[in-house]
DNA sequence: TCTATTGAGGACCATTTTAGTCCCCTATCG
DNA sequence: CGATAGGGGACTAAAATGGTCCTCAATAGA
């Protein structure tokens, strides 16, 4: 299904409701409620969303979570790769992917463009985009640019 | 990582394989041996890949596999579907897709239309594509076409 | 200073998913 | 007929995932 995590779903909902009140501090306890999940789940995900950078934290009474940095400067990327390491299709296609195939699959290469394109369109994807309450904006639209096979008609 | 899992993989290189020579039918053996991979592994892939319309079998001796349409006829959403199922990154991107949350997270919404932009992306790679050794011709170029956010300030 | 609050870190377990193997049946060709 | 393919599906082992819990550290304020 190239599904995300579930607990990347949560991450992402739960930064969008950080985003959507950016000044305050986001207790945890407060931000499980908000989102309907359990708490030890929630928590989880932020600690994992402090040491990626994407949140700051502060410890103690009046402490809880903030954003790292504007919501427009957070990239759906950044928030997938918190939880689950970097966006990559194939086990070639990020720096230590080492698969033992690399020289007999042909495919290698083409996979590593795709998942790249992914990468760069999830990359134009921001907090602020998913935060963003209001629903009918076609956020992010092709089309892409189709490519020039060389030779088509000989494949 | 928002990664194929290893079948798919898989399933995209014996399809390359297969799409390179698309006249004469591929046994599994043959294939598997082409590719390196444990027969049975393969088979069990092939088998899905017929049960999914984009290969045809035929039994007995001179028997084997071959593509059921022309190669720039098949996409990758085709052969990520086979495997894995529809493309789709959360819960509730696709058909019977039954999150608690739609309800209170604010982001189901914009994740759908990401999730559509990468089907739609996966969409347009062909099985010609993928196959081609040719590597250096950046199959697919981004840009996609960016977002106006109506009050990005105010987020 | 003392205490209540809130996060950090990490161990831990249960469950699900994935990968891989195997066996037996059926179809086709010669 | 018999040799060569694929079809179906059960089965197991291993890994990833989701979720819980407990203890320690920092901070604010009484
Ligand atoms: S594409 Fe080829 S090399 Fe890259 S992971 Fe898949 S099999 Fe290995
Ligand atoms: S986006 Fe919201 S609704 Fe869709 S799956 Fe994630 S949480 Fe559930």
């Amino acid at each position: 299904m190239l599904k995300l995590s579930r607990l990347t779903d949560y991450a992402a909902v739960v930064m969008a409701q950080i985003a959507r009140y950016p000044e305050q501090a986001h207790a945890a306890t407060e931000l499980a409620e908000a989102v309907q999940l359990p708490h030890p789940t929630v928590s989880k995900t932020l600690k994992m969303l402090v040491r990626a950078g994407l949140l700051e934290s502060r410890r103690g009474s009046l402490g809880g979570y903030r954003l790292a940095r504007p919501a427009t400067l957070i990239t759906a990327s950044d928030i997938i790769g918190a939880i689950e390491g970097p966006v990559a299709m194939t086990e070639c296609s990020h720096a230590d992917g080492d698969c033992d195939l690399v020289a007999t699959c042909g495919v290698a290469d083409n996979w590593q463009r795709v998942s790249l394109a992914i990468r760069t369109l999830l990359d134009s994807v921001t907090l602020a985009h998913l935060a963003q309450e209001s629903p009918l904006k076609l956020p992010v639209q092709l089309p892409i640019q189709s490519v020039t096979l060389a030779s088509r008609a000989e494949i």
